[in-house]
DNA sequence: GATCTCTCTGCAAACCTTTGCATTGAAGTA
DNA sequence: TACTTCAATGCAAAGGTTTGCAGAGAGATC
């Protein structure tokens, strides 16, 4: 029933493989056959099959996207202009939900493995050994991880959380809380070690609560132990568990900023709705998605996968970039932030006026960081 | 370099067909046999290629989701629940975005075609003849639009739409207006259908404004029109917009519930945050979206795809179940509804108190609307 | 007119599985 | 012992495509 390059082959009365020059390799064929060819595909409504084509070349032209929650409303944006820009280069997209289980991501990426060029880790919770192991299976490129020797896509969560603390500190607040997120993401590590060394160098004290469930639910969790700790501002790991930590607050009858004040990170669309407006750290998560598209079919481009090819012996070089791109966040202020005690009064040591927040540069050039080609 | 049937067989010593066997007839394989080649399989770390077996078998264990706009908070728990409930059953699933093109929906139909077993159409934008088209191509499950004699999962909007329009009335509202969602949408007709028809049996007018972007800024940029419209209350087509419209209206310093109410659909995970909080018209996404794969699925195993099949000639009735879903929807009422001018008067041919709130049953458990059994 | 070059096309193997049929050998029956 | 039955395995074709190699002409060069 489904046309196959035969019947095209049969209605233009050429054999299969010019019909399969025709699609693949159009320079190899007469212009007048290619025509006739091309004519009969379309009238039969010939598409090639595209898992028979990888079966010998090797490359099936669909990547992988493992992702923790698609629930949350950090990952949409990224899976959309990953997708998008898939789709461009005319690949297509698998995408999984892991349930933030690390289990679950190895398995994935075992079953994906042998129907994909390539598989994208977003915010992946395994062990960076595990990831490593892995990428021997099939090309990875990891979003939200640092990892020597792989492709990642990095946001610079350490200069947001910076400029929150920042932000905070020149507001006149010296006792802030910090609430973790979950125990294996390096952006929660980032975060922490970075809100540490601001704080420290503001002269503010940080208290870490957590780790938590990045969800709405672990920050109003965190609504009481937040008053009890007497901090008069918190920087959340995310905007979902800082829009709970609002709720939990509203419900306990504290008010924000009034009383403390709340720093999210990510800027995901809901954080322009809360009231108060949220005061987040954006995170360029399409441009995320879309350099970690880039960087996986770059580096598949540059892999031949055939294992037949070569004229007597010639070993073809294994070529794998490494490149790791950090892309630039910034401070957004809205309404969920305002002065602390200890407003208006100079300290040493500190900017007066507190720096302006962060500007993010051009978030369709990502600034590669470090970027080298392993020959093996 | 991957390792292959082949490999397995070499090292446990026996034929590639018994290896083979082993996976997928397990009970025609000697015991002994059996256990010595899952062995080496283990140790190998193989895995069947599922292209190569699509290639004969002619299911590829893959399912397409097409999709209007993946950073639309409806579609999300949608996607998560159907990739869920696929990969219980050893489906992977393919994601595309089609940013609400009908042009784009149609060709990633054919796109998919060969590389699914069936496709889930999510709100589609395509015309109903068009759909019936592609539906001869690939196994299709249509979300949210009736077609006859395709397998359809839908929510009652249209009682939902009733339930608003009736709290509204019963709120003393007679002045309402409807924001209509895009072009080419099922529900959006069926809301209008159904919430004139409630309009009419309450005694209120409906005022329709659309058709619509169903976005936030489509909401938003209808606050002027509604307010000129000069009535107390409003039906968004969703969620997005209504929020959009909640904006809106703040900015006109237009007071909500006060001077007009304002009731969603969809109850995305928003609209609990948004300050008024959102009446609106839950829809029971989650559910959809197992309950499609579970259709797609079912007709699925239903139809032997293989061609070489049966002794001479049987020809293999191929059976496809056209059952159509119709799932529940529920009024969540919130803060964004209050009374109207009418607040209190007695109104002949209207349940005076106004009905109560419509519930949902167990959304579990669809309700078949209508089944049958083609053979052709 | 013979030789060479070049473009276009056909042939057939290969990719990894599944599966109908044939073969083998052992156990059971008469 | 000769036969049948049955379970377990091997054989080979098939599925749709790509691609190295070789062949067939046509045109150019001497």
């Amino acid at each position: 029933m489904p046309v196959t390059i035969r019947d095209v082959a049969r209605a233009s009365g050429v054999h299969i493989s010019t019909v399969s020059r025709t699609f693949s390799a159009p320079h190899l064929v007469n212009p007048e056959t290619r025509v006739r060819v091309l004519a009969c595909a379309e009238d039969l409504g010939y598409r090639p099959n595209r898992a028979a084509r990888a079966l010998i070349t090797g490359r099936t032209h669909n990547i992988g996207l493992i992702i923790a929650d698609i629930a949350n409303p950090f990952f949409p944006p990224l899976i959309k202009a990953a997708e998008s820009q898939a789709r461009h280069r005319d690949y297509h997209v698998f995408v999984a939900d892991t349930n933030e289980d690390a289990a679950a991501e190895e398995e994935l990426v075992h079953a994906l493995a042998k129907q994909v060029d390539g598989v994208l880790l977003c915010s992946p919770r395994m062990s960076n050994s595990l990831i490593e192991q892995l990428s021997r299976e099939v090309p990875l490129v990891v979003v939200n991880r640092q990892l020597a020797g792989l492709p990642c896509v990095l946001m610079d969560v350490g200069q947001g959380a910076r400029s929150a603390i920042e932000h905070l500190a020149g507001l006149g607040h010296r006792e802030i809380a910090l609430l973790g997120g979950p125990r294996g993401s390096w952006t929660s590590r980032e975060i922490r070690r970075a809100a540490s060394a601001a704080a420290r160098a503001a002269g503010a004290d940080l208290t870490v609560l957590g780790p938590n469930p990045p969800t709405e639910t672990g920050g109003f969790a965190q609504a009481d132990p937040v008053r009890r700790a007497g901090v008069t501002a918190v920087l959340a790991y995310n905007d979902l568990m800082a829009i709970g930590l609002l709720e939990g607050l509203d419900a306990l009858g504290v008010r924000v900023p009034q009383e403390i004040s709340v720093v999210g990170v990510d800027d995901i669309s809901l954080s322009r709705l809360t009231r108060p407006k949220l005061t987040t750290v954006a995170t360029p998560t399409a441009a995320a998605g879309r350099t970690a598209v880039d960087m996986l079919l770059q580096q598949d481009t540059d892999v031949p996968r055939t294992a037949r090819g070569g004229g007597a012996g010639v070993a073809v070089g294994v070529r794998r970039t490494t490149a790791q791109v950090m892309l630039q966040t910034e401070l957004v202020i809205r309404d969920s932030t305002g002065p602390g005690p200890y407003a208006g009064r100079e300290r040493p040591g500190t900017a007066a006026a507190g720096p302006g927040p962060h500007r993010r540069a051009d978030p369709g050039n990502p600034i590669v960081a470090a970027g080298d080609v392993v020959a093996s």
